[in-house]
DNA sequence: CCTTGTCCCGACCGATCGTTCGGTTACTCT
DNA sequence: AGAGTAACCGAACGATCGGTCGGGACAAGG
């Protein structure tokens, strides 16, 4: 028992529940009130731990950003082949967004209302465009096809693998992780025509 | 000059402007107050052109609603070999996506907060489920590989066409509709992978 | 001229928003 | 037992929410 001391909130167990929150009905459409009823604790209580509401915002894209970006500092993403690099990061940004998940779906989802949202898209488009370079190094290569804009095929290879977060549920007898992992890596690098 | 008589707002060139800043600050995010700065009229003479906001959602949900299904009802989606089908239908939704970008848009976001919103989630739930079939008569046909589950591999080739709205503008200079359509049949079908 | 109906407005409604505040409970440490 | 403090609460704040209301401006038709 390394951590179980209290029951009682600390900032971090109340930001899991108001990330679950803010994901059901939208960062705008939750209010302080639903916050305090999914917690079980009083609106004003929930001040006692964190300044606000967009501060949980906050915690929760910064945890999601961390997980990306720590993928492109990983051995398998800065060494090698651009095609296998990338390759690795796709598998990779497979496992952040689901093991992040509900972190990293409330990040996919900010709008640009607030500051705070402003600077997520900001290092999402960071993000991004480390990975475009890698897909034009592989380009580069000849490993992969030249005949797709790279600009254009990065933004449909994030549309397919960022889709996670709008289906995949982590309940008992679904999908594992790694089934998805190697689907995704099956239909971005080959598609889905048959193959020999 | 068919429609041109009064330069006054109709339900539909409302739509169109709330619409627009639906998708800028997110439905929720959006007050009336917003719409009527937006429309160049008070809030309260919107309510005479619509009932309410919700309506604002509802029309421009179905709007999308009946572009997507229209698809379906075409003849190339419902005659010869499904992998033809299948290959006719993504093209169309790649079209139709960006020839009502905005309402489209919208309705990908929606989340299901109100009875609009779930009745439109169902919908869109009614409309994979089709392109699903398809493809799953695709692989019965030796056409498409069978090593990705069906109803996963249609979610991921979903969520690559759907992303499309989070990144494709219509200005001038940007890409054409046709080369986009390109992009994602090849990808869809062939992947990133240089073929022969 | 006057009516009729469309289009629009400012003022206002009760409800809810995110947040603050004074005070109470309950646990920890001595 | 008593002091100190972390956790919590109900009540209330000003602001803003979606929506209502009565009436004014204006053009069309008689």
């Amino acid at each position: 028992m390394t951590t179980a001391k209290r029951d009682t909130y600390t900032p971090e167990t109340l930001l899991s529940v108001a990330v679950q929150v803010f994901n059901e009905r939208g960062y705008d459409g939750t209010s302080m009130e639903h916050l305090s009823k999914a917690a079980g604790i009083s609106k004003s209580s929930i001040y006692h731990h964190v300044a606000g509401k967009e501060e949980l915002l906050r915690r929760a894209v910064s945890r999601a950003l961390d997980g990306l970006f720590g993928i492109l500092d990983e051995e398998h993403a800065r060494v090698g082949h651009a095609a296998e690099r990338l390759e690795y990061v796709v598998r990779r940004m497979v496992e952040v967004l689901i093991g992040e998940l509900p972190y990293v779906t409330l990040l996919l989802r900010v709008r640009g209302n607030t500051g705070t949202e402003r600077w997520a898209l900001e290092r999402r488009r960071d993000f991004d465009h480390q990975v475009a370079e890698l897909l034009k190094a592989a380009v580069a290569d000849g490993d992969v096809r030249g005949d797709v804009e790279v600009r254009l095929a990065t933004r449909l290879v994030f549309g397919m693998i960022n889709s996670i977060v709008e289906w995949y549920r982590p309940d008992g007898r679904g999908m594992s992780e790694r089934e998805v992992g190697d689907a995704v890596v099956q239909l971005v690098f080959s598609g889905l025509r048959k193959e020999a």
